[in-house]
DNA sequence: AATGAATGAGAGTTCATTCAT
DNA sequence: AATGAATGAACTCTCATTCAT
């Protein structure tokens, strides 16, 4: 790459940085094209050499965050449908715990973006929905694919599928708010044991 | 009541019925005054006659909403605490089940609202969550209540609870979107019986 | 004055009672009918049952500020034309200053009406200046028949009475503004002295 | 300079004209920053990027009034100080006189703003009024320095260096009003001969 | 006589985007 | 490539005054 590539690209970089972290603030309606060129010390025009306009910088920021787990869920809900035998299925799922835990590691500090606007009216929520739709279906898949195999009762996939990640997202939720109802360590263990197990004190006959 | 006094109140049932309209389609930051006077048919300044201004609105609507989810969820929470043998309760946990699903069937037109906005940033997002930490508080009270009889496994009891919630939450959301992926009519059942029994096939022992 | 007539006589006392307190803070163009009527306990539309606009208001508010000013100038300035010696002429003077020292105690509370408005542009500076041309037409007639007597020097009449007045007025100020600078008791007999020696007809050895 | 800073700076200028023809007028609550871009030409928008807002534009027009004041009184003030006799005196009161005259000349035209403003509640009242105080505590410097050399007799120095700025004030005032009972040459120096003689500290015979 | 709901023009300010330099 | 001045519509909110009740 050529050194003006380079600096172009590092702009680049700046610009989205600086978004992102204005956008987590303020959220992408509240977030000024000024505030954003003035963080990384650039002049109002040269935003739209970068940018086509305000929602393209949005949507790149969605990419970088949502683009990792959809790829990590679909490369693991692949590996689990090759899966001969039961017991590779269960170390693939823990492969997959552990995947996914890297990955909402690396992109933690701009997960709200995703928690701010995944629900929202016009044009940001928009976007986000379209990344979700994939996380969304990948999961009923992975479900699908288990229940096939009898590892799993056979509930309404998607109504099962879809109250898993709700669940998951709530917990993210609360332990990227710091909420102190919370206590973050066992969380996860809680939501597998939760749907694995069911509430009930023991096991019915 | 006189007319003057119906008249009024009439009207401002217009303004808030025009507000959560218009808030439904494009989120509280987006909604102008100007869209909702002139849905409404008044002038600008008669807005500011009936709510000192935008948020005001916005705030009544969420009371609205989340007021009778609220107190629904806590006189069960008392009702269950109050309980004397498990067949009471019983009793009781289908009847908050009806009785949520009723206010659910009666709020339905507005509960976008709440999916919307309860994780945006700035001042509608922190309407929401006032509103919010009452709801999920009640459902951790209602769950400690049923742990300490011994009615549910020992887990983290705030961790559960939001679980629940975030479940039902994304269900409900799947619900109001008309999600051609969600069977809506299971989809209430299905979280039961998830939660209380589980994911696995058959019952270990 | 029947029971009727006292009712709206003391209400109007307290429209402008309340606008004068209001106008006193915040000045006639800030200051709201919506305050004032606020304040007295009445409806938006009963002010004008009362006054037919603000600046009605206001003009009565300089009426009950300045007229006494301009009753008592002018009938110590008649009773000075009238004096048939100079003896009698210093116990009028006399009996001036301590007459306006009281106007001006009975008015106190009111004087700041006039510097906030006295040079202002628009409606409420032309009101002002009205009351004022009479002021100081006054003072200069004083001050001419002191010159026709011999009494002063024969400086330009005008000039003399407006820097005379402007200098009363800017002390006046100072002591209602409580300006720390100025030694309050001493003020008036300080401008007395000042004034009366500087202006003495006869010159120095 | 570049071009396109003198083409900012002549904007600039053309906004802070169009602002002060209009506050002279208007006043500055009544001016409305539409009828300034509309005097000068430019979109409403444009305003703000050289003025933070409207009460920035009244400060820089209170600066470039009062500033030249400040300054010629108080290098003036420090050359008295310095004086060693009372002849070189003399002579630096008369350059203070014509110093002063040559700055109202220049200032002429924005006078009216100190008067219009100078006593006003709100905003603009306070602005001019952080200035004022610069320029009368100049002048109590002036005359406690001319008391102590024995130049003046010793009164109160606050109480009569605001009476002489006072009645300085007032035959200014007359004079931009053009005010038809004043005789506009005499009036300077009437006012200097009034207070010239009515403060010397011989006492008469 | 009194009310207070209604008006609608107008206030100051912000903002995404464009384009001449 | 980069700038930043310019735009003008849109925003929320205020206000003196009117008039049906």
């Amino acid at each position: 790459m050529g050194l003006r590539e380079q600096k172009k690209a590092a702009r680049r970089r700046a610009i989205l940085d600086a978004g992102r972290t204005a956008m987590l603030e303020e959220g992408y309606e509240r977030t000024s094209v000024e505030r954003i060129v003035a963080q990384v010390g650039i002049a109002r025009g040269t935003f739209y050499l970068y940018f086509p306009d305000k929602s393209a910088l949005f949507s790149t920021l969605l990419e970088e965050l949502y683009a990792p787990f959809v790829h990590a869920l679909k490369s693991h809900a692949n590996a689990l449908a090759a899966a001969a035998t039961t017991q590779q299925q269960q170390l693939l799922y823990l492969q997959m715990s552990l995947g996914l835990a890297q990955v909402l590691e690396r992109t933690r500090a701009t997960l709200p973006l995703h928690f701010q606007h995944a629900r929202a009216p016009g044009t940001s929520g928009t976007l986000c929905r379209e990344w979700l739709t994939q996380v969304e279906d990948t999961a009923i898949t992975i479900l699908e694919d288990a229940q096939s195999r009898g590892l799993v009762r056979h509930h309404d996939s998607a109504a099962v599928a879809l109250a898993i990640v709700g669940a998951a997202e709530r917990l993210l939720w609360a332990w990227l708010q710091g909420d102190p109802r919370l206590n973050a360590e066992q969380a996860a263990s809680e939501l597998a044991r939760l749907f694995f197990e069911g509430i009930r004190p023991q096991a019915l006959p």
